[in-house]
DNA sequence: AACCAGATTTTGAACGATCAAACAAGCACG
DNA sequence: CGTGCTTGTTTGATCGTTCAAAATCTGGTT
């Protein structure tokens, strides 16, 4: 039987089903307040019974617009937890669909030998725009985008040069600023901070955090540092729990640091939450589990998706309406930020009271 | 400065750059061969010095083939664990980049209500072809899409009916057999399984590994079941472990249960690997970290996602040589299946010996 | 010299939509 | 009654590529 390639209805198509020309089927889909009343409905109930659909090279082809965004997603880290990808994948996708655009999937190499792809999707009229994630210090592509006039934003700041590009990212600082306030209320005095070396953007932006909390509450700051990870997290905690007046809460750079730290502090027979609070940061889908039950800071991600994906429309929607050439063409290129305030998922690391029941 | 929309170089520029017409740069594109070898290198560096790259638009619009595939990504179940996505993710949009193919991202309700998003890309020449994933007993959508001809693999068999549709999967009963002799080999010979209900294609799969195992190698199969989760494979833990003559080996289904079950052990007091041995299946990132250093039987995603591509572009290619009409249209439809073999990752949840060194 | 086969290149004609401008009809106004 | 304005609809051209067929060139044959 069949299985051809099944032919789709066309402008033509419907505009001979309903008597009228292209142009005015054409006009019922992006400009229906041009057409008559009636005509419109003769017209809409032709397309509803063809199942006509624009053909979408044949629309792109005409107006330079795909109606695509690329997601550049980088190489998974074996071992390394993306808390991120899924959950932003799928804001992103959700909150371009509702506004008629799709997500282009891409991988490229690292660093500046990865831009030739931005490059070449651009140069097919593949996308129309760039959403870049897992931005680091230095990041070239910023740069590289903004020179081209490339319409992008980042999830994630451009830490060198704010204002070049717009970008959405999550206030690390700010959260850090939660966790710190939250073991201080609970009572805690010494708290030490677990982080990463200077130079990382968003360990740099989650430590000032730190810093300021203490100062403004009077804690003296103790500040302990590696490249990050589990087995890194745990040795840096027994350093500081082995320093004489050691700290009672500890507050970390991330939560992989932290469920390290909380190894650290069992196998000191010591009891998380009670005698030493422990806060991670990511709310990682192994903090709430049981066994770490990870007091952490959790990133909005799916506001994140969607504020990202709007930052964009708006932008195309400004460079499609020709606002983009020279006279007033900076409040297109207006950098545009927005940092959004995540929140503490608390639980039984730090506040015993919230231990999750265990019946048996 | 500018930042106008750069327009691109067209075969025409090229033509022009290279003093011949646009089909003999089409041809030294899409036929080398037919084009003498001078002009073809004249025009090549004509290619180069321009940039050129054939807009995608144009070539679909003309050609009716997009190079693009879709990918329908599945909501987020929040605190659960999707070990997978990113790495399959990131393996699919490898493969199809090597060919000159793109994955779009799509969403959709589950179920039949979501099928009109895969008509929609499908009638507006958006994609080719789709990838499945995430594909569950009674699922409607390879019928649907068998049906209408519409090219796709599935990631995962279809349950109810293996000949419909082409699919990739991971052989589970083969997965649960290696953790099963592992446990047998290291002495165990009341090894228990904790599974799921019933009724779901993957279960039942993983079961059936360890029904077929036991009989082989003379052990009594001890089975007990809930919905799946750390809570429910803790409590399943619990009571097996209860049972007079308990077993000392536990098999799970997923490594959420797994991670439940090594919690009950440690909770009464035994020690994982040393008086209980305890393996999970997935891999998942939390499996290896210290506290659980869980044994697991791990998929080879990567390998899945290449073998997915390569088998949905193989079908595209032989639908546009038009071999799919009536005649030898048997051997597109042929049915393609590939069952892949998962390893087995050893750590100390059932083997002591492997315990991670814990320096201090 | 005429002819032919093969290799190489060029020329119309699509693909299906949108833009820009022209056209038609209806109505008010001086 | 002609003119201008508004509203609604149609026509030609175009986006950049590939298909199909026609045109040109080359060299060998008869």
């Amino acid at each position: 039987m069949g299985r051809r390639r099944r032919t789709n209805a066309t402008l033509m198509s419907v505009a001979a089903a309903a008597g009228v020309s292209r142009q005015t089927v054409s006009n019922v889909l992006n400009a229906p307040d041009r057409v008559a009343i009636d005509t419109r409905a003769r017209v809409e109930s032709a397309i509803e019974s063809l199942h006509y659909r624009p053909n979408r090279a044949a629309r792109s082809l005409r107006t330079q617009v795909s109606r695509l965004i690329g997601y550049c997603i980088m190489p998974a880290t074996p071992g390394m937890l993306n808390p991120v990808l899924d959950r932003f994948a799928h804001a992103i996708t959700e909150a371009a669909s509702d506004r008629g655009f799709h997500i282009l999937l891409f991988t490229t190499a690292g660093g500046r030998a990865g831009l030739d792809r931005y490059a070449e999707l651009l140069s097919q009229l593949t996308v129309d725009g760039f959403i870049l994630s897992d931005t680091v210090v230095g990041d070239p592509r910023q740069g590289w985008l903004t020179e081209r006039g490339v319409p992008f934003v980042a999830f994630g700041r451009a830490w060198r040069n704010e204002e070049q590009g717009a970008w959405v990212d999550v206030d690390g600082a700010a959260g850090v600023t939660l966790a710190v306030e939250h073991v201080y209320g609970l009572g805690h005095r010494r708290i030490a901070f677990i982080g990463w070396p200077g130079g990382s953007g968003v360990g740099d932006d989650r430590l000032a955090g730190y810093e300021s909390s203490c100062a403004r509450l009077g804690v003296t700051p103790l500040v302990v540092r590696d490249v990050g990870g589990i087995e890194q997290g745990r040795v840096l905690a027994h350093r500081v729990l082995d320093a004489p007046d050691p700290p009672t809460a500890l507050v970390c750079v991330s939560d992989a640091d932290a469920l390290g730290a909380l190894r650290a502090v069992t196998e000191r027979g010591l009891r998380p939450g009670h005698d030493v609070a422990v806060v991670g940061f990511d709310d990682i889908s192994s903090a709430g589990m049981p066994g770490f039950d990870l007091t952490s800071v959790s990133q909005p991600i799916e506001e994140a998706g969607r504020a990202v994906v709007n930052m964009l429309l708006s932008r195309l929607n400004a460079i499609e309406r020709g606002t983009s050439s020279s006279e007033s063409g900076a409040d297109v290129d207006a950098v545009a930020h927005l940092l959004l305030k995540p929140t503490l998922v608390i639980r039984s690391s730090s506040d015993p009271t919230t231990a999750m029941e265990t019946p048996r």
